[in-house]
DNA sequence: GAATTGATTGGAAGCGCTTCCACAAGATAG
DNA sequence: CTATCTTGTGGAAGCGCTTCCAATCAATTC
């Protein structure tokens, strides 16, 4: 069916090894053979075969990114990185979304299959014990992002001080009663997320108190999402009403704060005059619903994920890194500190500015 | 490096042929050789080659979706449903994420070396003539989504249709002075959904005219963003103020009805006492924006395209086959159809219901 | 003019698997 | 007891490529 170089070979009147040279850029080629054969090449529309290439050359020039809930903002952010920098270095991508733990293992045996792919990423979750010698052994080169291990690289956001910043921006406005709004405790971010919130309390005197923390682990996305939002807000809104103390509350994730908004629209508390909310991600969302939030540098953690993994190919033995990133504070309405109108009058004219600048392109 | 058949055949005492007809479930095995040489592989853990697999047996058990803009929530659902029905049969998913229409040509390129994929989904764009020919030639087998070409399987929503019945939603809630937001009319649902618009006003007698009707074609995924909303809700209020009567907008996307109700919001117009909105897709943020709009089974046209294809592997000469779906409408509060607060805090409670039934499990 | 060098080239070997064909060894039938 | 199946099995061929080694031939050197 398909041309092989053996018709090119033939058709051309040179050797396959030539045909192979030609086809590959090999400097030991005359410039008229050259000529002649990829002319030939054209002519029949060659199609080199990928996986032929791929047996005989070692090489696959694929990767796999094993992502958690891909359909979750976060990393679908963390994935438009990763894709790019794939296409930009000629690399095919194999996308592997977990809806559940154990597709995780499913998706790294699979990923070790000798000769699969080059190298895997791997999000968010914990790597199985197991898996780890597996990829020694194999030696087959693993990033990690948004998790940790000390054997492989990784990339990390510095969760706990993000969440320390977070807090202490809240408590720089005035605020004493601060509540947390968290997911599972069981996640990196969850716990690390809590830890920060701790600190930055205890750090200015202010008692922590685990019930002022609203934990819900359930749902999709171990309780990252906006129901889990907009049920803890209410759990929060009515111990409120029951007489507890509250003035602000730090959410542990931007989805999880449009549902807690939602929330507290449906019970008619306002924001952030009742209540001030400080989140954590910067989502495309976070500025619709003028969330103040700690961003993330989630594109960023694609590229450079994926740039490290080329390294890693590389050199294999090099030591393996930590990268962390400190996420930023962007400050919208949703904590108060815009509460003069003058500002948001002037912050919304800004992103108007930029809107028809780019209509005018 | 790693451990091969002849390993397997060697250390088990049998032939080569023998090892891979155990492993690959073969029949005509004896009971105890399988169970030895299973044993043996089992040991040395054995990882079949994907390539030389593949290469010999030539399927790839491979697909590539090529996607515009994958980060859109329209896009991410489909590909949501892709990506389950690949991983419940079995086959990679190499995405190929489009940023630009050049890129198109280089993934259709890539997906057509020989023994790459097995199939290939294409998204959204029209298919380059040139692309036509080669499919057909290569035998390579294509579905196309939320695009059409009478050589293909295609997937289609009823863009036309669709609009139609929303803008007849709002008719019927006696609005008659009814513009229009729109992304490019060069892609087929922004030309499609003009067209139901502009039938359903004339089929109720009610002038149509291009002035009503605001086209912003720029900036990323052809005016489908955020960002063009805002400024043609922008635009419309200020047509509005200078005296064109407005009670209503058929927008053509959910993202565009985002930023169309942040303008609304910062220019002092309300939702949808001022102006009622109904807009097109059901992203999953719909129902916290609580938009009135016309839903598309994103999930489900992913799934099925990926049948599709896999029907179109195992018959490759039946006539190619358009499925349609009719996009349905889901009332919520922005077109004013649920004023009555009865009704609106019902709603809330049905949705506060679900919440906690999810809490509970 | 012989010897050496460098630039090209042809093609065998090998990547690790599937598959087909041939064959051995029992089992069954006549 | 011979002829005919069955059931398992071994291993060569081949998938289409890369790469290495040997070979050719013209150019250069002494």
């Amino acid at each position: 069916m398909g041309v092989t170089i053996y018709d090119l070979a033939r058709e051309a009147g040179v050797g396959i090894g030539t045909v192979s040279r030609c086809l590959n850029n090999h400097p030991s080629v005359a410039p008229d053979t050259r000529a002649r054969v990829l002319a030939v090449a054209k002519r029949l529309s060659y199609q080199p075969h990928a996986y032929a290439q791929r047996l005989a050359s070692k090489k696959t020039n694929t990767v796999s990114a094993i992502i958690p809930f891909f359909t979750n903002y976060f990393f679908i952010q963390v994935l438009q990185g990763v894709q790019d920098k794939a296409l930009e270095l000629g690399f095919d991508l194999i996308l592997y979304g977990v809806n559940d733990p154990s597709q995780a293992e499913y998706y790294l045996r699979r990923s070790l299959m000798r000769g699969h792919v080059d190298g895997v990423l791997f999000f968010s979750m914990d790597l199985p014990d197991s898996y780890v010698a597996k990829f020694v052994q194999m030696k087959l080169p693993l990033v990690l992002v948004d998790t940790y291990d000390k054997r492989f690289d990784s990339f990390r956001v510095r969760n706990r001080e993000g969440a320390m910043e977070a807090t202490r921006h809240l408590i720089s406005l005035g605020h004493t009663n601060i509540a947390m709004i968290n997911a599972s405790l069981e996640t990196h971010p969850g716990h690390d997320r809590l830890e920060g919130y701790r600190h930055a309390l205890e750090e200015n005197n202010i008692p922590f108190a685990m019930d002022n923390v609203i934990v819900t682990a359930t749902g999709k996305q171990d309780g990252f999402n906006r129901e889990a939002g907009y049920s803890s807000m209410r759990e929060l809104i009515k111990r409120r009403r029951m007489g507890m103390e509250i003035s602000a509350v730090f959410i542990a994730s931007d989805v999880q704060s449009i549902g807690a908004i939602e929330a507290a629209r449906a019970e008619g508390v306002r924001v952030p005059e009742d209540i001030a909310i400080v989140s954590f991600d910067d989502i495309e969302l976070a500025s619709h619903a003028q969330l103040t939030t700690m961003r993330q540098p989630m594109y960023t953690m694609g590229t450079m994920a994926l740039e490290r993994l080329m390294k890693r190919m590389k050199t294999p033995d090099a030591k393996p890194e930590l990268t962390t990133f400190m996420p930023e504070l962007i400050i919208r309405e949703s904590c108060g500190a815009q509460r003069s109108s003058t500002i948001a009058k002037r912050f919304a004219s800004i992103e108007l500015d930029r809107t028809e600048e780019r209509l005018n392109t």
